[in-house]
DNA sequence: CTGAAAGCGCTTACAG
DNA sequence: CTGAAAGCGCTTACAG
């Protein structure tokens, strides 16, 4: 018994270490306070009494005094999309980094986002991050009442004032035709990812608008979403609608493969009957049965720019800023477009 | 001024909702209290205040008090591997089911496992579940001494004793080795993962000794590293040093294909020539191409009852328990080992 | 440079 | 059933 008690000196406090140092506990408190003044001579001796008794600050009691708790709220959307666990991932090294906890939330399960939104308020976190979730207009309206800072990340809501970052689907769009048409396909075609979805909504803009600057109007867009299977049997639709050879941007990179395993199923040639481009730039769009050209989303720098904008957010609550930022997507070019440029190759 | 002034009721407290519903301050923190006891006619009264004036218990002062702060820390191992992810969420969803919330670190990046568990215990939390990542047997002691339960998912660590839940590695390799042989295979070999992966020292165990009951000793083991590229090289030496018809299991799916896509550029057929059986089920072995047999893990399962086991330990804290608990893989049979069920329904 | 004291927003015995 | 009061573990003016 004597030996669990020894053992059991959890709960230490400041006062504890206070005592065991000889000194009072508002010294021990400045020592682990960022900007506490002290002597050299009290704070070492007070972080080797905390080192003997093991005693770390309880940021509650922290946060409750200071009221700033260090927790960063962070939504994500419930999606099988590799991309946004990618993305969690470096806005979590992001914040970790920055000295602040992750206190993160899955929608999509039993929980709605305005139960979320009640659990986070409670814990008074700094601010809130979400990923790939809209936010409704009642919500930004409490947020504003409690004074916490939004970062909306991939996901545009209409008339929703908080700082928002997003790739730049349209120009996305944009380059995939540019480079289709760079090389030598004449004939085009869209397969959609999911209707309600913003992201394609813009890509599909950008590929009809950049399709006009080129004189093509009207080109075919053939309806997905986003699943291997809608890739798969979108095939059907565009040999019926449209002549080989053709260019064909999808949604994503998911759909692209179905559409190059049912293209090659049928015997078409890729890339010189088909070329295919999806977006995300997957981990198997490198495979060699793929060679995927794709459209590639900088998350490290969507995640490092939107941690940097909350906190810097947290920090001037006065200025409450609403800005747009759009990111490019970096276009990888493998084999499933490299039609010129192989025959170049080929032929040197 | 004055409109944001008025605007500008961000801080209500329990005292606040008290003084605009003419009750104590501790009538108010009773309505909010699970296990208050209080009139009906007050509870009312104080819940339409709190409604008026936007109040929200502060769950820092709550946790502060009554030491049960509701955080449960989650450490995951940074992994490309998506079915850590879905087991993140899957266990974010019980968390938050059962009325608790994340606080959720990654290691890999800046942060050492010792920093992370640093400010895990600064932010005072309930519990820690371990998500891939070992856990040395300093971090173990520290939380024993501040009374923190911890729960290992999918990884074992040696001398550690906490609770752990992983699947059964063994046994999975064990239903592999025996559906091959049920197909009719009589040469087998295995791919490995990384060596210092715990899962694939079961797995190969498991693949080892399964054989050896059929009376094969000594089969062929060839080193992969979970890659896709390391499956693609493997069939190479596979094809030294075995002979075909050939049943080949694989550490995970992501190699599976590597493999199937390097069978097939041989003209190997499948599964005729070749079976192959990949672990963890991902999307991508549903699809056509591949209609890859794999061995899922029931992270459902392991979700539900490794939360349920952390809280319990939290709610009695007095059992200090140890347990390992093992779940069973789903052999889910598709095309590349269907030899002899296929055969069966050709000749039907 | 340091200590005594007030207070952050709650919960919970303790009375009545 | 309800209120007054103590206290959770800190930070931070306020003195000295």
């Amino acid at each position: 018994m004597d030996d669990i008690k020894h053992l059991e000196h959890k709960k230490v406090t400041s006062k504890d270490v206070a005592l065991y140092a000889g000194v009072s506990q508002s010294t021990v408190s400045r020592a682990f306070s960022p900007n506490g003044k002290l002597s050299d001579q009290k704070r070492e001796k007070v972080l080797e009494a905390a080192e003997a008794l093991g005693y770390r600050p309880n940021a509650l009691a922290r946060g409750l005094i200071s009221s700033q708790t260090g927790l960063i709220g962070v939504v994500k959307g419930s999606s099988f999309n590799p991309m946004f666990s990618e993305l969690l991932a470096k806005i979590t090294e992001q914040i970790q980094k920055a000295g602040r906890q992750v206190i993160y939330y899955e929608t999509g399960y039993s929980q709605s986002i305005d139960d979320i939104f009640d659990r986070i308020l409670q814990y008074r976190v700094d601010g809130i991050i979400l990923l790939y979730e809209s936010l409704s207009s009642r919500l930004t309206e409490m947020c504003k009442k409690f004074g916490i800072p939004v970062l909306q990340m991939l996901r545009y809501s209409m008339n929703i004032h908080t700082n928002t970052i997003l790739p730049d689907n349209q120009e996305g769009a944009a380059k995939a035709v540019r480079h289709l048409f760079a090389e030598g396909y004449q004939s085009f075609a869209y397969i959609t990812g999911e209707m309600n979805s913003s992201s394609n909504a813009e890509r599909q803009l950008g590929f009809i608008t950049t399709l006009q600057e080129y004189g093509y109007v009207d080109p075919l867009i053939i309806s997905g979403n986003y699943t291997y299977e809608s890739g798969y049997q979108a095939i059907q639709e565009l040999l019926q609608k449209s002549t080989l050879p053709c260019g064909v941007v999808c949604a994503n990179d998911v759909m692209a493969m179905g559409v190059l395993d049912a293209a090659k199923s049928l015997h078409i040639r890729i890339p010189d009957d088909l070329g295919v481009i999806g977006f995300d730039d997957i981990e198997m769009s490198r495979w060699p049965v793929y060679q995927l050209t794709s459209l590639r989303q900088p998350t490290k720098d969507m995640a490092q720019q939107g941690v940097e904008t909350l906190l810097d957010e947290i920090s001037h609550p006065d200025r409450g800023s609403c800005q747009m930022m759009r990111y490019d997507f970096d276009l990888i070019v493998r084999g499933t477009t490299m039609r010129r440029s192989k025959k170049i190759e080929n032929t040197e």
